[in-house]
This record gives C-alpha cells, sequence and structure tokens, in this order.
DNA sequence: GTGAAAGCGCTAACAG
DNA sequence: CTGTTAGCGCTTTCAC
C-alpha cells in the first residue's frame, strides 16, 4: 500500500541508489533516467520515508519552537509568523509551551532532541543555561529570541531590553510623568528592562519607585491585580508602565473599573505591541518589539543553520519603538 | 557519543532484543534482568531513537493540530490546552494554521501523513472531504473539534452550532431586541449558527436581515469593519451578534469610536467566551463553547485511538451557552 | 526466559 | 553514469 524507494526502482528499472540520488539531488545522473524517476515518483505519488533518512542522519525538517505560552498574544503571534515561515520552506514546528519554568523547558528539550528535530527556536526564560548545553551536546543549532544570549557561544535576536526600559520610561517622562510604577514579573528580559527604566530616572533626577516584581506570573489577571494594588497607594503614581502589553490591559482595566480616567489620571505603557494593543479600548501606547523581523530573522538564520550545518553566534539586536495610541 | 540499544545491551550482559522487551513490556523477562537493564539504561540516560522504532511501525509520539490561526485567542486556548495535556501522556504536538484554506489543509496534512505523526485534531473547516480519505488511507485517527463532523465515519466533538446560533438569538430577544444584525463569515460552522439564529427569528415572528456575510475573514478588523458598515445602516440595528469574540471585540471598538453606547445603545453579543472577552472593555457577553471539555475529550480520544489502534466514529456534542457580562 | 537474525526504508561508500 | 552492499537503531519472530 505504501509505495517504497523500491517500488520506484523497479518501476522505473534502475536501481535504489539511482532513485535516492534523484531525490536527494546527489551524483550523477543522466538527464534521461532523471527525469525517467521523476515521472514514476509522481506517479505513484512516493513520498519517501522520514524516519529512514532520519536514522541516516538527514534532516526531519521539523523545528522546536519553545514559549512560555502561546495565550500570550505576543508568542501567538511570533509563534504564527515562525510557523508560515518554516512552512514556505517545508518545515513543520512543535510548539511547546514552558510558563517560564525550567523544569518544562527541561523536558521538551530532551523530549525533542530524542525525536532528532532540525533546530530551536527559544523564546521562554532560560534561567537555567545547562539546558543549552544539552542542545549542544548533540551538535543542533538554537536561535534564541525576545531575549539576550546569555553565552557568547548562542545566537540570539532580540530587541535590547535595557534600551526597551529606557526609552518607555524617557517618553513617560518627557509627558510630564514623575512617578511611575512599574507591573511586571521577575524574569531575565524584565531585570534588564527595569534597570533601563532605573537608569532613565536617575539621568532625570527622578526616584524609582522602590518596589519592582508585584506579579508572579505576566498575564492579564497579574496586571489587573497589579494595578489595583498601584492604584490604591498614595500618592498615587501617575503612570504605570507595564512589561508586556497582557498585563498593560490588565491595568487598563482596572482603572476603567476605578474610573481613573485613561490617560488623563493615569496614563499606561505597555510593551510589545501584540495585536491586544489595538484590540483593546483605549487602544494601548506601548513599546513596541519587530515581531514580524524577529520571525524572520529567527528562521531564516536556523534554515540556514540547519542546512549548512554551522551554528551560529553573536547577538543581534533589533529596534524597540514607542508606539503612541491613546493611553499615554 | 549517543548512546544505542547495543550499548545498553553489552553493559548489561544481555542481547538486544532483551533490552527491547523491558523497553516496551513485552514478553517474558525476569524480574532480576529487568531491574538490571532499567538501571544501566538509567546510568547511560538512553533514550530509544523514535525514528528506528518508527520504522518499525511504532508510534512517534506526535499529532498534528490543524486550526485556521493561532492568533484567533479561541484557538490559541484550545492550542494551549491541548499542548499541556498531550504533554502529560508525553505527546509532542505540531501546529499548523490553515487559514480556512482547502490548499494549505491538504499540504499539511500530507506533510504530517509523511512524518507518521500518530493522528490529527482538525479544528479547520474542511470544506473538502477528500482530505479525510487521504487520512483514513493511512490508517490515521483523526478527531475534528469545534465542528460538527460532515461525515458518519469521522467523530467530532463540538458544540451544535445550529443550537448556538439559536440560544444567542433567543437570549438576545429576550432582551428586547428585535432587529439582530450578524457579523460573521461564511464558513461551515458559521452556515450552522446562521440558520439557528433564523429559526430562533422566525419562531418569534421576527424578521431576520437579509445580508448574512459581510466579512471575508473572521478577526478583528473583519468585525470592526462589518460594525462600521451596519453600525451606518438606517435603521441601525440594535443588537449585533458576531460569529466569534475577535469579531465582536471589532464590533465594540467601532461602537466606542461612534460614540455608541453599549449595550444600551446596541447590544453586542459574541460567540466562544475566549479570553478576549473578558480583556476588553466593556467585557463580552458571548455564547461560551466549552473549550477545555473539547480539549480534554479530544485529546483523551484521540490518545486512545492511538493506543488502542480504533478509529473513533459518532458525533459527540457539548452545551453553548450564553455568558453574560456587559455587552447586551 | 533469552538470544540470533531478519528486516523496516533509506543513504553512502565503493566498484564497475 | 549506475548498481551492490553495508549499515542507521530498533522490533519481532522463532529457536533454544
Amino acid at each position: 500500500m505504501k509505495v517504497n524507494i523500491y517500488d520506484i526502482a523497479k518501476a522505473a528499472n534502475v536501481s535504489i541508489a539511482t532513485v535516492s540520488k534523484v531525490i536527494n539531488n546527489t551524483g550523477r545522473i543522466s538527464e534521461n533516467t532523471r527525469l525517467k524517476v521523476l515521472e514514476v515518483i509522481n506517479e505513484l505519488n512516493f513520498k519517501p520515508n522520514i524516519h529512514a533518512s532520519a536514522l541516516m542522519g538527514k534532516n526531519t525538517r521539523t523545528i522546536g519552537l519553545l514559549i512560555p505560552d502561546i495565550m500570550n498574544p505576543f508568542f501567538s503571534e511570533l509563534a504564527r509568523h515562525i510557523e508560515d515561515l518554516a512552512k514556505d520552506v517545508n518545515y513543520n514546528v512543535v510548539i511547546c509551551n514552558t510558563d517560564y519554568q525550567s523544569e518544562k523547558e527541561r523536558e521538551y528539550v530532551e523530549l525533542l532532541i530524542q525525536k532528532s528535530i532540525d533546530g530551536f527556536i527559544m523564546a521562554s526564560g532560560f534561567e537555567d543555561i545547562e539546558i543549552f548545553e544539552k542542545i549542544k551536546a548533540v551538535n543542533l543549532p538554537v536561535i534564541l529570541i525576545a531575549r539576550e544570549s546569555p553565552s557568547d557561544s548562542l545566537y540570539s535576536i532580540s530587541i535590547n531590553d535595557n534600551e526597551g526600559g529606557k526609552i518607555g520610561t524617557e517618553y513617560l517622562i518627557q509627558e510630564g510623568h514623575k512617578d511611575i510604577a512599574i507591573i511586571a514579573r521577575d524574569i531575565w528580559t524584565n531585570r534588564q528592562r527595569y534597570e533601563g527604566h532605573i537608569e532613565a530616572m536617575k539621568k532625570h533626577g527622578l526616584n524609582p519607585r522602590p518596589e519592582q516584581y508585584l506579579a508572579n506570573n505576566s498575564s492579564f489577571i497579574d496586571g489587573y491585580n497589579s494595578a489595583k494594588k498601584l492604584l490604591a497607594e498614595t500618592p498615587r503614581p501617575t503612570a504605570l508602565f507595564a512589561f508586556n502589553d497582557l498585563m498593560a490591559a490588565g491595568a487598563v482595566k482596572a482603572c476603567i473599573e476605578e474610573e481613573i480616567l485613561i490617560p488623563n489620571e493615569v496614563a499606561i505603557l505597555g510593551f510589545d505591541n501584540s495585536s491586544i494593543s489595538e484590540i483593546i479600548s483605549p487602544p494601548l501606547t506601548t513599546v513596541g518589539q519587530p515581531l514580524k523581523d524577529i520571525a524572520k530573522h529567527s528562521v531564516s538564520q536556523l534554515i540556514k543553520s540547519i542546512e549548512l550545518n554551522v551554528s551560529p553566534t553573536g547577538k543581534e539586536f533589533l529596534k524597540a519603538k514607542i508606539i503612541k495610541r491613546s493611553t499615554v
């Protein structure tokens, strides 16, 4: 029922080696037999068994995408673009939700290595560097995205998070805000952004607030809860800078509930420029990440690494910029 | 470097056949050697090569998930739950975005069949039934979700869309609305919902509006555009029933822009009860689909089919129900 | 209970 | 240019 390379060889009156060669475009084959074989392949609708070639060390044409949570619109957009791009070059992507948990990151990496996928695109927290050793050990390329590489031997493509925190804060200051509260959880990228925030505040002679990470998680409800706390404080901060759009959306909701006018009574600045920022009302002013570019660079870089069998290294930084809408 | 079954056999002083048996819990093995082998496996951190077993016809422990668009929160939630559930039983899921295009559906199915994944969960449009024949031909189980099975030989788990359209409309009527406009695009599920809507309208002696499918797509912006058109009509409909939450969110935005009060001047009813419905303001009243249950049933059913090698058939219907929030 | 050996479908020397 | 052959790492009879 399932047709294999022997069936093709027989039908084309050649050996399986010849068939293999035309499939892979290797060796030297006369145009005549090449055409003949191709014709038979087409006729019998033959698709080479990927597991057999994988056994021989060939690519599986699937890549792994590790993200914290596909329900966060920033990551679902990223995933969408990556999947589209991968499909264009005939790769599949298996998606893994890590919730920023090292344990899950480890499990997924091991599972995917066992399946000998061709490479990783990773957008999780990765506090645990040991994970990367595992991947290096099997010589698989990995691209870190939306998070600067923690090591020189890893290729990363992301914005400069420190600068992101800085330009967001500068913009808020420029709009007249002096008392800015941060809404975020404690993960690597946020620590960078926070530092940028502090630097900007100091540069302008302003005092950063003492609390740093009010939330234990990064979703809508965490943003909402953090904002509720912040809005109850006296003096009330005049601006809320959330380190992702989902949390910013939660803050917007908190303000609406408390009947606090945005942006007049409190300004809200998000981060990411994910689809949610245009969906909510008022639409969110946010520090935009070049999502599409991140996706594009990461898959083209990864595919290149896979097919040329080289390991990319270095850090690539893309520009974040303020996307002005209605909440600041 | 990579340890294989021979290494284990040698280290445990048994044959590879024995090792294979303890891995797969097949045949008869004395407790002693079983323990011994297990110990060695652990020590050497041996993971059987999946491609080799796949070649022998075993499972690959990966399933395919075909959805229209991961950026739609309904599907990203679905995907998240499915992925979590799959991970619990050590399965990976490869996600494919079809945009409701038969062409893409076909390509993905062929690609995934070639990779001999173990089964499909499909939530796309599938106007083209021929796709299912392809899957049947290789004897792979498939679960249709969020879309009633078009054929008796396919297992589907979904709400009854006709009823969903009906209860949404009934609710709107009960709240005093007589002029209800539909916001949707022309796909199978929406046709069912639309029929339910018509039936409910007629039952109450009301005239359904003539336009059916204003949108060519199902996203936020399509909902927004459709709503803009509808809001400009005279007489203006008093209620907008969008067939997904994202479009409903677009309608909400359109109303806010036009300074039309929700729900006093126009009511908006969504469909799905996806996360977006709580994020926007005012929060969306919607026809809720039991997303988690759909996810749970579909993966448990699929895994069962895979491991018992049976093909599920029949249609399973879950209940949709009105989730009251603030837009009606 | 355990092992020898055949073979899953393919690739890659190597020989001709 | 083409074919023979030896594996890749595993499962599965079938003897013992």
